[in-house]
DNA sequence: CGAATTGTTGATGACCCTCAAAAACAGTGG
DNA sequence: CCACTGTTTTTGAGGGTCATCAACAATTCG
């Protein structure tokens, strides 16, 4: 009883955030009001992890299933000489091992910041078992995982070809377009508690650098940036800047 | 009769590297000896394309699934203002389109050189049928599209937080690498038919740097390149320097 | 064998990195 | 509430890497 308590009090403090990343999940895969419960039901307790501790680790198994409930993480490979490359950022309502994602989906995964993380493992053998437990959500899992590749690709063109202004551009369209799909972006605002060095070591630029491109950016009033929030002022213009298209 | 003549005589006169395409295929996903020979009896005839052909049209589905026997191609995007950037490079003994591979599978790609690639329409649908041909050669062809998305991190890291000496090094050895599996490298040595215009828009360098950075890995004994083969002098040596490991 | 493509070289400067230190900020404990 | 400490952001200076432009040599190909 007195061990239930604190857990169900935490489920019902996320519980709009739980919501909105299935309704995300949901209008990916065109799922009916009785799949989203479904998945609602299957989802587990809440646990709470520290800057820095590993979701996913490299190589080995003991990799769960969960969803971002509130927190950012990310993908990332280190060199032995202690360069980083972050694949992939991770915020809220994104699910992490929930369908076979191939090699992207078992690398190095850690917590950029305070991560509440709902347990998917339930639902990941729900989804793994052969007659699986609605082809439909298995779809929408795998659609997923389809935007993560896409997003891998549009990674690859940011880094090889374009400069380090496109490539703040890029990443702030992008990471707006993705909070607005679980509804935590407003007029342009979104959440973005990253450090300099977080977009650093995802753009493939030196923390300096990021640091004088935020500012360009600012004075020529494509973004604000304040207390962990960004805004992005004029998304079109923003967008044809640098070339983005937003995820199907 | 006369149109199928001359078929049959291509097809002969490819049927080695064929056999060692297959041969690697079977390596990857443990294939017995008569999958190995439905795979080789289900592959179509072979059709020559010109560089510059598209194999795989983006966003269309007019894609045919095929193996390069010979040849090489890559799978690239363009921005608006005409700088490419290539995502992988396809070369003799690789599939295309044979196993559904993502985003990846359906970038635009694209003939560098003369290609002669085997039909594999025959092979695709029969993997694709819900009994599907053998489960042990589709799951070798899903190997192969997981290694596909494993040389695209390296891709990552690569224009990431590598310097171009590195990036051409850690390119080279890839290449090495993968030609050895089809038996195409013999001591350090391997075809290279590209141009330093494609390795640029590989590595996101400029074919200026490109060829600059090449002088000096054969200045340095690393490299040596010569009309359209190149030598890797001391693997293990390059391996190291460019943080290099092979695919599984 | 001529035309076109590719490779090579030099000169110049933009872009981005490194180093170093100061300023702003966030969290801690007194 | 404030000093204290560690992190993050910001600035400056200087230099290396890499891009661009332009011309020429070498190859390739029709």
């Amino acid at each position: 009883m007195t061990q239930e308590a604190p857990r169900t009090g935490r489920q019902l403090r996320w519980r709009h955030d739980v919501e909105r990343a299935v309704m995300r999940l949901a209008r990916l895969g065109s799922l009916g009001m009785e799949e989203r419960e479904l998945v609602l039901s299957l989802l587990g307790p809440i646990e709470s992890m520290p800057t820095g501790r590993e979701i996913v680790r490299e190589m080995a198994e003991g990799s769960r299933a969960g969803l971002i409930v509130s927190g950012w993480a990310c993908r990332q490979r280190l060199l032995p000489d202690g360069r980083r490359q972050i694949f992939d950022l991770l915020l809220p309502g994104d699910f992490i091992g929930l369908a076979p994602a191939g090699p992207l989906g078992e690398t190095w995964t850690v917590c950029l910041t305070r991560v509440e993380l709902a347990d998917g493992e339930t639902l990941r053998r729900r989804m793994a078992a052969p007659e699986g437990g609605t082809s439909a959500i298995s779809a929408a899992f795998a659609a997923m995982v389809r935007l993560d590749q896409l997003r891998l690709l549009d990674h690859v063109v940011r880094l090889g070809r374009q400069t380090a202004y496109e490539r703040a551009a890029h990443l702030f369209m992008e990471l707006h377009d993705r909070a607005r799909s679980v509804g935590l972006a407003d007029s342009g605002r979104f959440p973005l508690p990253l450090t300099q060095e977080v977009l650093a070591d995802c753009l493939g630029l030196s923390v300096v650098h990021v640091n004088r491109v935020l500012q360009q950016l600012k004075r020529e009033t494509m973004i604000e940036l304040h207390g962990g929030r960004a805004r992005i002022i004029d998304p079109q213009l923003l967008a044809q800047i640098c070339d983005f298209s937003p995820a199907a």
